[in-house]
Formats: C-alpha cells, structure tokens, sequence
DNA sequence: CTGAAAGCGCTAACAT
DNA sequence: ATGTTAGCGCTTTCAG
C-alpha cells in the first residue's frame, strides 16, 4: 500500500479534463452522468489502476460498511456455521466483517467490545460468553444507536433482537422423545445455566417429565464445561448413579460423542442401556457409532437471518425496531442412539 | 455512528485550551507531550466519549491496519483453527481482519482477491481453491508492494513466503507406518493432485512404496473432493478391489472417518481387515471407533505462525523477503484404526 | 514541550 | 450534465 503512487479521482479528473465531482458520481454509477462520460471514466479509472479509498469515502459519509461479529468461539462447528452465513450475507452486501472472540471470557468480551466499537462497525452481531454478567459493555452501541443483534446465547429483557431456536421446545422435544422410547430415569448432562439456551433446554427437559409423570431428580442434572475431559466426567458421573439411568440428555453433541465412547468402555449398551440424544447436529453425529439422536441447530441460517436483518435494518428496508426475536426452525433427528423401540440400522 | 455528535481531537483541544496537534500527540502517548496535560487529555478523553477515528487516520497515515485473511472454504475444521490462530496473533498486533472465502471456486477467489485489493488491506493470508489455475489475480497486490502469504495450499514457484507443512514427509510417514504394521497393498485416497498438498503427501505415499519394495498400483489411488458422498463413494470403491486392500492411506479425516462407518457397514475389520490412516488430527478421529490413526496437522499454530510473521514484516520487525517457506511441525498419531500388530486400546 | 497549518481522497450541497 | 467548494478527523512537518 505504501510503494507506487495510488491513483485518485484527481489523476482520472485532470486526465480527462474534467472536474472531480463528476468522477466520482460516474464511479458510483450515478444516472445523472452521461452514458459517454462514465464509459471513459470507467476506462481510465481501469487502466490507471485506480481503487476507491475506503478510508477518505468512510470518513467523509460517516460510517464505517462493517459489522462487527463478536462470539464466545472461534473454534466450534457451530459457530463457523454462523459464521459462513453472517460472511455469505455480509459480503453480498458489501459490508466487511470484523470478528472478535471472547474465549468465553467475560473481561475478553468488554474488551472486545469496546475496540468494535472505536471500530466504529455500523452493527453487531454476537453471542454471548460462558461467564458474561451484564450487557453494560454494549451501552455505547445503543447510545449511538449501533444495532446489535444476539443470537444463541442471548440475555433476555434487553431491547436488542434475538436470533434464536426455540431452545425450551428442543429440550422439551429431546425428553420426550426418550420418555417415548421408554426411558423411565433420564439424566440431562448440560452446561452453565445461568445462559439462555440451556436453561430453556433444561425447562424443555423438566416440564417433559412433569407431564409423563416421571420424577424429577437433582442428581440427574449434570453440568460442566464444552470439553472432552467435562464430557467423561460426566459419563462416569452418569456409571456412578444408582439405579442407573436408561437415557440421557445432553445439550452438546461432542460432549454427547465423548460420553457415548466413554460409557462403552465401561461395557454399557447405547441405546439398550442408555440411549441417548445430543445437541447441535455436528458432523460425529452420523460417524459415531451408535449414530446419535440429536437437534438440528441449522447455524448457517441463523448467520444468514441475523446478517440479513442486520443489512436490512442498516439500509434503511425494514427495522429491526419493531422485532424482538427471530425463532429458527430447529427439529429433532432420530438416529440409531435413542432407538429402544426399534433395531437401529446395522 | 449517525446519532449524537462524536466527540473529535477538536473538541477535546478546545475544551482544554490547546491545540489539536498536542491532543493527537497525547493519545498515541508520545513522549514529547508532558505527564501532566497527558493526563488531562486522557481524562476529558474519557469523559468526553472520544473515540478515534480510525477512517481519518488510515486515511491520513495511507495504511489499513487491515490484514486480509481468503480461504477456500470456512466451514472446515482446519481452516477454522487457522483462523482461530491467525485472529489471535492479529487481534493482539492491534491489526482487524477481514474475511473473504471463495467456496473452492477459481472465479470467486479472484472476485475476492480484487475486493480485499480494493479494500486495501496491508497484508493477505490465504490458501488457495481447489481449481485455482494461476496467481495472476495476486499481481496487484505484489505490484503495489502488499505482502502474502499463503499457507496449507499453495502454489510453488512464486516469490511469496509459504507456511506449511511437510507434507511429503507426512505422506511418506502414513504409509510407511502402515507398512509397518504389515500392509501389503495400501489404497490411497486423496484429493485433487494439481494441489501441493495432494501431491506431495502422494509423492511421500509412492516413494515409502518404492523403498520397501512394494508396486504402486495406479488402481489403488482413488480421487475424489472432501465429501461425505466422495468418502462413501471411496469406500466403495476399495471394496471393489480384488484382491482387498489391508490399508489405506486417506488425506483427510473427515472423509476417513466416512470410509470407516462404511467399511464396517460391509462388515470389513478396521484395522483387522484394513488398516486405516487419516491425515488433520480433526477432533472426530478419537471419537470414532476404532479410534483413528492420523497426521497431526496444528492449524491453528500455523494461523499463528503465519500472522506474526505477517504483522512483524509489516512492522519492520524482520522482513519476508529472505524466508521462502516456514514449515511447520506435524507428526504421526497413532490410534487404533492401524494398529494391525498390537491390540489397540479395546 | 506546544501550536499552526497543510493535506490525505472523497462526497454532497450548491452552483451553473 | 457538469463544476466548485467546503469539509470529514486525523497526522505531521515546520516553527516557535
């Protein structure tokens, strides 16, 4: 960028001789330059290389064509899902994308924040960290009427819309369907449930057995961290229950995967001693084996969605004002982990 | 950024009686300026709601403070690792990144490297698509001075750094363990060889052939994309060879871990019958059964390694000019799926 | 140590 | 349909 003198609308201006004004209404294809004029202009402008400059251009119109993408990880199937639809959406429209991540830190997730916000993005999107405590951090955002969008790990009672999928229904869907396959004690391996989407799914997974008459049992409830180290602590937390539990729950399907090769170890039967349902549809789910029930969590759809309406909003078609949540379609899928009832395949 | 006035350098000046200059000098902490106005500065700064304005100051210093980041695809575990890593050392260099992927399609790998030019961005990270033909849409970039630095799928013989692995070393490795375990006749199933990736690892896959006087068989060499389909087409495939393989030799995790599900489908031994080598250490591989062997390949320290040498050129720390490639460490695994000689762990 | 002033390249209101 | 011009907010000589 330093080396070669850049090109600007000067140099095509005096090249042509013609004054700069209508350069830059011809390179913005403006209709009120002459067919002639934009045909040189366009010409010129190619052949001496010349490129915008986004700096001068943002800097005299006032904002920034970026938004900001700020999530809990970068490193997770889920995530990069979002992801590729936020990029997909975001470079159609041409806004750039700046992402930040928190490593589920909530000191990382301020910090982040306000460098997004000396980014100047036009908006946000994000989701939240593991451990973040208040939305004090996007104050800044909303006084300068910065649109933020949340999606899957969400605070509830803000102002801000929401991208989600109905997490209570899935957990509710997720339960039910062992109780339908004859689980009598299902224990629910989860995580932090201080956020959103898992107390949703543990309120999906209570009122499931409430209404199937099945005692709920604090014990059941296993919590921990993402990780494969959390995800066999919680097997051998699930071997150590008395009777045992014939299903599980478990909001996260690697620890789900985790769990399932961990119990095999110790001999026990998936389904036939326990079955199982994950959550996210990960790409395990149909190489482990048995193959695994799970939630299909489409995150590259809700990246399009949350991008999509975040764009909409930012160009002035439709307003994210009048929304408060969008809900993605999110459905159970049954595969051979859950199946008691029928013979899985093979 | 449209609502309520943003505080400037102006104001800050004029509400403590200075001037502009020594305002702008205070907040990039020069030296020069006194403790004492230092810190008032700062004070009616943060009082104020000052942010910088990045847009005028790019403009003015004619650098982006940007780095390019444009990959074939982001929805890969490897790519995302590399990301992870590169946003890291990026993020902490005070440089944003902007993310462009091209789908493995030539055309848009080229629309986007002309995007990413325009957008200025001071450097380019990136790994080529699967049919990209020629670097030509790179020219620019280089003309103007803008260093790059490809990683993972590279192109030989152009003048820019190249981060990487031994991929033929890696090649050789695999099969060479797999001869180890006994195997006889070792399919191959692999990628696009016009990639370096592919080719070297085949070239590494022929040459451990050739030393331990076993024939390469053009046959057993079996070419298709990363693909759940291309996996079970693979698999297939190796079934149709008569005699049967005892080993294979798969570039990709992923697609190893569908060749696997299927294999047994078809009742074939892993690694009784076949003996199975993956390549990218993706997180499946230990949780599939049998557990697969494979070739670590640290994506993430490439992400890392690739941007700090990246962001040291841009910075004058150390230069790019005098490095051709950086070639980072990858090793062997070794997990169940190969393990004809010695019982793997259950 | 501080200030004055020029100018980075562009847009848009206001002319013509 | 085209031109003139005043900044957008900052950095950086050059002077003091």
């Amino acid at each position: 960028m330093l080396k070669g003198k850049e090109t600007t609308i000067y140099d095509i201006a005096s090249q042509l001789n013609i004054s700069i004004a209508t350069v830059s209404r011809a390179l913005k294809d403006d209709p009120v330059v002459s067919k002639k004029t934009k045909k040189k202009i366009f010409e010129t402008a190619e052949k001496m290389g010349y490129r915008t400059n986004y700096y001068a251009s943002n800097l005299r119109k006032q904002q920034s064509n970026t938004i900001g993408f700020m999530v809990h990880e970068l490193q997770s199937n889920f995530i990069n899902s979002v992801l590729a639809g936020v990029e997909k959406e975001a470079t159609a429209a041409g806004y750039d994308l700046i992402i930040a991540h928190s490593q589920e830190n909530y000191e990382r997730e301020v910090a982040n924040a306000k460098n997004l916000f000396h980014k100047r993005v036009d908006g946000l999107i994000t989701s939240l960290s593991f451990d973040t405590k208040n939305l004090d951090h996007f104050r800044p955002f909303t006084e300068k009427g910065v649109p933020i969008i949340f999606f899957d790990r969400v605070e509830s009672g803000n102002d801000h819309p929401v991208v989600v999928i109905d997490n209570y229904k899935c957990g509710y869907q997720a339960t039910r369907h062992l109780i339908d396959q004859g689980c009598k004690k299902i224990a629910h391996v989860t995580s932090n449930l201080a956020r959103n989407v898992y107390t949703d799914r543990f309120r999906g997974y209570r009122d499931a057995l409430a209404e199937h008459d099945l005692p709920f049992d604090d014990s059941l409830v296993i919590i921990g961290d993402l990780s494969e180290k959390a995800g066999m602590e919680s097997a051998r937390r699930i071997l150590d229950i008395h009777p045992r539990p014939d299903g599980a729950f478990i909001t996260n399907d690697f620890v789900a995967a985790v769990c399932i090769r961990t119990l095999k170890q110790f001999d026990v039967a998936i389904p036939g001693d326990i079955a199982i349902v994950g959550f996210n549809n990960d790409a395990i789910g149909h190489l482990i084996e048995p193959a695994l029930t799970t939630i299909n969590y489409p995150g590259k759809e809700m990246g399009e969605v949350a991008a999509r309406s975040l764009v909409n909003h930012l160009k002035g078609i439709g307003s994210l004002r009048q929304i408060d949540r969008i809900v993605i379609n999110a459905d159970l899928i049954v595969r051979a982990s859950s199946l008691k009832k029928v013979d899985g395949p093979r």
